[in-house]
DNA sequence: GTAATACTTTACCGTTCGGTATGGTATTAC
DNA sequence: GTAATACCATACCGAACGGTAAAGTATTAC
């Protein structure tokens, strides 16, 4: 009995995310928060506990999505070198076509909140030990079809792709002119051999 | 006429960076400020404008000591490849070796502010440009000497182990592995050859 | 229809925020 | 010594913060 809810919880969740994801945890209020999602305060709280738990979610939907997103672009090319090649090439080209830089939600987190607070210092890394693994995956799925050596490390190359990939992300941030960019991932690249 | 500044300007500056370099602008009070700088509110105001230009200052004081420390590590060392293994290492080390994770306030600086203030961004990416060039002039360093091959492309290579340093400092904020960040700096050193 | 229930809305809570006006105090120039 | 000056410390400002109590409203079960 009793009434049940108006507003689409996945859609507020999702609106929350884009906020968390632009803004990061502390620039973002709870004004901001209630206006961009199309709900009151207490719905927050009673939806989803409080601002602390509204971002963790949040970030817990992005980290999912995107996790799926990059599996996806990775598996969907025959060829490993042109897949991650064509993965880099449209992150650097997203970046450089919006006029504005939101990153990665999983990146920004990192930095913001995880040296400060264990919970995003593991959910973070966690999602980057995902993405590891679903690189390696892929750098030994090339190995076996012979389009990558067979005396690749697949375990440190992953590894270090993903640390490049991470570098990347974050100095686009300060807008260096497309070269710069486009130069280091000739270099990372280039590894993949 | 009238009295003398009774504290050190450069020394209150001093522990402002720290705070900042700690905490991010956003999640640093006032408060926080005036109890680390061992001064009042209006002495803050006085002495260097508002919470903006006091971060400013600290970001400017904290890069330019950033830069002349890595052009020295670089330059110290006969074997260029030995000074980026020396300057990698000891960068993973100092992070596992404390408690906390501050990594690098002009990275933190990039992520927090440089897509919503350009003159952050400016200030963030002319670092990091300046950082590239000291890359450069190491590599060409080791061209000359013989000691890394002719054919080498040094700015685009040092642009990618930029990016890399970013990465690793950046993911070391969650805290992996150690494994993890010492695999991914081996590849990369690999790079100079 | 009715009573119970659970959501939405409004208004408000104490606290903390960045920033400043004010008044006391030490130092300077003369 | 004296007057002018500039710094220091306290107290305070309005605004915004995260969070919630209370009242109104729609929906449910019966």
């Amino acid at each position: 009995m009793g009434r049940n809810r108006e507003f689409d919880e996945e859609q507020a969740l999702d609106a929350a995310m884009q906020l968390f994801w632009e803004k990061g945890y502390e620039a973002t209020s709870l004004s901001d928060l209630t206006s961009r999602m199309g709900i009151q305060r207490p719905s927050i709280y009673s939806a989803f506990g409080g601002k602390k738990e509204l971002f963790e979610a949040a970030l817990r939907k992005y980290t999912m999505a995107r996790a799926s997103e990059i599996r996806t672009k990775l598996q969907n090319n025959p060829s490993v070198k042109q897949a991650f090649r064509t993965f880099f090439e449209d992150l650097v080209d997203e970046e450089y076509t919006e006029g504005f830089s939101r990153g990665c939600f999983s990146i920004n987190t990192m930095v913001e909140l995880a040296p400060h607070d264990e919970k995003f210092e593991i959910l973070t890394r966690e999602h980057q030990m995902y993405l590891s693994v679903i690189f390696q995956e892929a750098i030994e799925r090339g190995m076996q079809s012979g389009e990558l050596e067979q005396g690749t490390n697949a375990k440190a190359l992953s590894q270090a792709l993903l640390v490049s990939l991470i570098g990347l992300t974050v100095i686009m941030k300060s807008r260096p002119e497309r070269s710069f960019v486009d130069n280091s991932v000739e270099v990372m690249l280039a590894l993949l051999k």
